[in-house]
DNA sequence: ACCTGAACACCGTTCAAGT
DNA sequence: ACCTGAACACCGTTCAAGT
């Protein structure tokens, strides 16, 4: 019953408040916990009530914390690993420069915790949620590119939708298998392709077997798709470029680019 | 008994048995009720026990009749979504006009149930199920392309990557709200943009807001992205077009387009 | 072969009650 | 203000048992 006896010379910065309930349990360290067990256990494995127990809880102070339900948890996360993005960021450089460094970001940053994709990519109230800073960088990346009206919309569209959808396809979550059942009946698919039916997959295959998507049983965080995601950037900045040096398309403006 | 007395004369496919426990119920019919409940409710709403609810039929019969686990179910679900995507296809046509019918069928497809999306974008064992025949088709049209190697990895990974990630953040479903106050939410918060902070967002919201991926309260299935799509579409296919008249990039080959 | 019923080990969420 | 404990209405999955 000494609670109150050790709290001389703390320093540290939110002492619980002695020997009340209280534990002195922050929103930010519920959701730094949840990252860790989805990080850790998978997104499916992932319960409020596991949570709960890790933090060695009540259910019930979840919510009291977080909100209403799991999905303002999930859309507290989403928010959080999307955070930082525009931090490693040079306003000066031309705009394609920049639209490849943000997107190069984003991908880094769900790379850092791939088992949280699914809530970015698949998830409105999720998604919704990053914060206005990189929004707000891709539009004036775009703006120094010289477009406006709806074909600002359509190529800010173009690029969110192509590049974040691909990390969310890249790093869709295998099932959960103990052992490899699932994983090898994939690859035993993939080796009885008929190459009649099917000449070129077949062909394809042992090159491309695990390597391209539908035909994989490993997901962007074991296999690398770096390279397919920048050639897929690639594709994207330099047909914009070459749509904003040709201004019929985009209404007015000066393109900084060719 | 007399299970096989009432056999003679019937032209219906699998007639009921007639008294018995047996009630005739088939793994196709089970899946396509599974459709229907979540084109009707959604997919969070979604259960193996309201399925069999709907059915008249003890929870025991899913598992019986589909396999292992609702995951099982889902992969089902994803096949028979992108079952015949390859029907309406003009092999004829030069291989960028190939690719592009087949990217807006399966957007199409998708677009005939939207709250499956999450399925086919976000799980690997839904997208994994995909028919062979239409990949079969985009590698045909990129190899005619004149595609080979890992140019031909990275031209399909941007391909299905970009075009079916964009479709399954288009259909990211919103939260389920009976009332609209996640909406209305949303709305007030992209009104409230400080335009000191962020410009450019504050003066594309009046055409944009709701229109643009992240600063949104509907998704795809209410808000058109069909524009947004055709162009992302054409900015990847014309690159590769312009890609596959510069044979250097992409090893030997003769390339049919440019 | 196909289906029922009951059981097990969980969920998310709410709410009165404690300090 | 912050937390506990118990309760409610569900889940997915399994399994013996029926016909």
């Amino acid at each position: 019953m000494s609670s109150a006896a050790d709290k001389q010379g703390t320093f540290v910065a939110k002492p619980p408040r002695g020997r009340a309930a209280a534990i002195g349990l922050t929103r930010a360290q519920i959701v730094e916990a949840a990252i860790a067990q989805i990080d850790a256990r998978g997104l499916s494995a992932f319960s409020l009530r596991e949570l709960a127990r890790g933090l060695g809880v009540s259910p019930a102070v979840i919510y009291w914390h977080v909100g209403g339900s799991k999905e303002d948890l999930f859309a507290a996360i989403a928010a959080t690993i999307t955070g930082g993005l525009v931090a490693a960021q040079d306003p000066n450089a031309p705009w394609t420069e920049r639209l490849s460094q943000v997107f190069h970001a984003y991908r880094a940053a769900v790379h850092r915790h791939p088992n949280i994709s699914p809530l970015l990519g698949a998830q409105m109230k999720s998604n919704g949620n990053s914060s206005l800073d990189w929004i707000e960088t891709v539009l004036r990346a775009l703006a120094d590119g010289g477009f406006q009206g709806t074909a600002l919309r359509d190529a800010f569209n173009a690029l969110i939708g192509g590049l974040c959808g691909f990390v969310t396809m890249e790093l869709a979550p295998a099932p959960l298998s103990e052992d490899g059942a699932w994983e090898s009946r994939v690859a035993e698919r993939l080796a009885a392709v008929d190459p009649e039916a099917y000449p070129l997959t077949h062909a394809a295959l042992p090159q491309l077997a695990n390597r391209i998507f539908v035909l994989r049983w490993q997901n962007g965080a074991e296999v690398s798709y770096e390279e397919s995601f920048s050639a897929l950037l690639e594709l994207l900045i330099d047909g914009l470029a070459l749509r904003a040096a040709r201004p019929a398309t985009i209404a007015l403006s000066e393109p900084s680019h060719g």
